[in-house]
DNA sequence: CGGAATCTTGAGCGGCTTCAAAACCTGTGG
DNA sequence: CCACAGGTTTTGAAGCCGCTCAAGATTCCG
């Protein structure tokens, strides 16, 4: 539960990539680091909170985290994972005060770039390029809620599984020698997947058997991900 | 499949109210509709389609529309309706071009405004207010969607169709002395709740034995529009 | 009246969930 | 080094929701 600010020391590391960056001058992306905060956060810390008004807005840095909406009966649905250079928070944009769609949690220790709402909101008016990149980022959510629907509607338990498991390995798993590691557990991968536990241990048995990915306690190590996405 | 283009008459009803055009000056909403024209479309008529360059941007003047997207298997999936104030189309705003995400096909014979891509985009920067205007209602479409993908998580086949219904009777029914009036068959009811024609055919016949709707060949009306949303 | 579309009802089935029970780690403390 | 406790994984059996298929009844219209 260690939450650190950090006032200054707003330099990004130099291979840094973010849309949201994307087109903006030297000149003008100091202006906007400077209106930021950093943040540092430990794994499961919440970052923002569903049906909170939308007080600020942010960019991931480092680590990655878990962008989740809570559905009627306490279950948690999972969206996607945030990777560093992906924003979240839109709601903090608008002029009139919204409340977050979305939860955002720490899936490890992270460091997280801060606005506040009445640091961001003039950003937009003096960076043009800046309000266009948000605009493209919103896009892409509306087009990430659409294909979520999509999916959900057309595909199988399998499907979904498989799908889950391969976006994992891209955006938060380790390469290793003898695949790409992710530490997730059966029960995770399952609720990410919205897949009881059991459908979720008979198909990566069976994939296992197939020689596709190893499961062991805690851990999941693909080995051949494009028959996963052949499954997908 | 006729389809007019009125160059002038655009004075809308002195009642028309639309979330794109609040807190717009009378003065700035006539340069507004000045670049916009008039479309007339009749019932089927497809508005936008998508995966097509977002061309033009829309906003219904008369009659309903009905906003859906296509899931892989050729299957349609119904988002929501869409009446007369609403605008669609947002990808027509992005200043580098997008595809448009859903289709939009007219329900009825329709009116409705197009700004093309040229002609919405300057707009927006003429009139802050506007641009606003329009972040809010893509704020709605996000919220929309997220609304859609739990509710396809979390509800049974029951709980849609009965949503769909009591939805449709809000925003597209005909109020009648013995209840609010569609037109729909249970074909259609069940492709908009995504559920088997049987499905659909067995729960209307319970609500009807029950007392809370009423259906004929091609025709439904809802007595209790209470009653249904207690199921959803 | 005949034909086409719509609606109804029953029977069977498949995909997943739930439940029960047991096997299997892995870290902890004696 | 062993035993134990907690969380994790496996497997089978039963059940349920909603779909598919078949077949008939109803309504509408030319």
């Amino acid at each position: 539960m260690s939450t650190v600010f950090q006032k200054q020391s707003l330099n990004l590391p130099s291979d840094f990539y973010s849309r949201l960056f994307e087109e903006l001058s030297r000149a003008d992306l100091r202006a906007i680091l400077a209106k930021a905060r950093m943040r540092i956060v430990s794994r499961n810390e919440v970052l923002q909170h569903e049906d909170e008004p939308g007080s600020h807005f942010s960019m991931l840095v480092s680590g990655f985290a878990d962008l989740s909406k809570a559905a009627p009966g306490g279950k948690r649905v999972f969206l996607r994972w945030i990777s560093p250079g992906d924003v979240f928070g839109l709601a903090a944009l608008q002029p009139q005060s919204h409340p977050f769609l979305t939860t955002v949690t720490a899936g490890s220790e992270a460091s997280v770039m801060v606005w506040n709402r009445d640091a961001i909101q003039p950003l937009l008016d003096r960076f043009p390029k800046l309000r266009e990149n948000v605009c493209s980022v919103a896009n892409g959510y509306l087009s990430l809620l659409a294909d979520l629907l999509m999916s959900r509607i057309s595909e199988t338990a399998q499907q979904r599984l498989a799908r889950i498991i391969a976006e994992s390995a891209q955006t938060i798993g380790r390469s290793a020698p003898n695949g790409i590691e992710l530490d997730l557990t059966n029960e995770q991968l399952s609720e990410m997947a919205d897949v009881s536990r059991f459908t979720s241990s008979r198909f990566v048995s069976e994939w296992q058997r197939r020689g596709i990915l190893k499961k062991t306690r805690g851990k999941l190590i693909v080995q051949s991900p494009e028959q996963l996405q052949l499954l997908g």
